[in-house]
DNA sequence: ATGGTCGGCTCCCGA
């Protein structure tokens, strides 16, 4: 059976419910992983996800900052919030959940940006990012047996030349920093990953997730970065069927500067 | 070389 998971970050998960519900009932994924909700726990807007159909909820939200949420049609078995670099920030969220003939582990990331300044010994926030992705080389996509895994989430980080609009004049911002990208490609390695989006997408395809707000026309400069991914298990690579990036969302009313991706399997 | 725009228990800070 085909069975679809999505990411989003919505930036704030109260201001961007109506396009997220538009997206809920016209795409009609069986799962959707949130970032940035940007939500304290008790104030989430439950309600309008089990209007859709969406019954289940694992929120790990926090106030201001962050969080992260993952909706689904289909029932956990199990769900884990890990506090990268103990700080209690909510940047993670995982459950694991029955898909078709599968066992499915969900990973649901939010990487921190890390500032401006690509330099740890004058940016805290860029070594806070340098140490949240190598403590993500930890999540292996073969920890469970029997179990296969989805990663999903903003990652914060564009790896590839064609993950920018420029890689020229993106080499020196953070996001697209030669360390930062070796240290994502690390977890892919090490953690037993395939980055289905690339799987799907031909290497010399520019693909982008994100299109700052600052631009005065998104579409015309289409100056877009690729911050949001669908990593997935080996196992899961031939039942992968589709990917979407939903590029028109960037251009709903009151949009986020994320737009959401789909993957499908058969499985 | 610089500034541009969002969102949040907001008058700054993070993105």
């Amino acid at each position: 059976m085909p069975f679809t998971i999505a990411t989003w970050n919505i930036n704030s998960v109260r201001l961007r419910l109506p396009i997220v519900e538009h997206f809920l009932r016209t795409r009609q994924p069986d799962v959707l992983c949130l970032q940035e909700t940007k939500c304290p726990n008790e104030f989430f807007p439950h309600a309008a996800f089990h209007a859709l159909g969406y019954d289940h909820v694992a929120i790990h939200g926090q106030k201001g900052y962050h969080g992260v949420a993952t909706i689904s049609k289909l029932p956990f078995e199990d769900i884990v919030r890990q506090d990268f670099c103990a700080i209690g920030d909510a940047r993670h969220l995982s459950v694991r959940l029955r898909a078709g003939g599968k066992r499915l582990r969900v990973h649901n990331f939010y990487v921190p940006a890390g500032g401006d300044e690509p330099d740890r010994t004058i940016n805290v926030k860029f070594g806070h990012k340098l140490d949240f992705i190598e403590e993500m080389r930890l999540t292996n996509a073969e920890a469970e047996p029997g179990v296969s895994s989805l990663l999903l989430g903003d990652l914060n980080i564009a790896p590839f030349e064609n993950d920018v609009w420029s890689h020229k004049q993106m080499i020196r911002i953070v996001s697209h920093t030669p360390g930062e990208c070796e240290g994502l490609l690390k977890i892919v390695a090490d953690g037993n990953w395939v980055d289905l989006m690339r799987a799907h997408f031909p290497m010399e395809e520019k693909v982008f997730t994100w299109w700052s707000y600052r631009a005065k026309d998104w579409l015309a400069s289409n100056r877009g970065r690729r911050l949001d991914h669908i990593w997935g298990s080996k196992d899961l690579v031939p039942h992968l069927a589709d990917v979407t990036v939903l590029s028109e969302a960037r251009g709903w009313e009151r949009p986020s500067d994320h737009v959401p991706v789909l993957a499908t399997l058969d499985i």
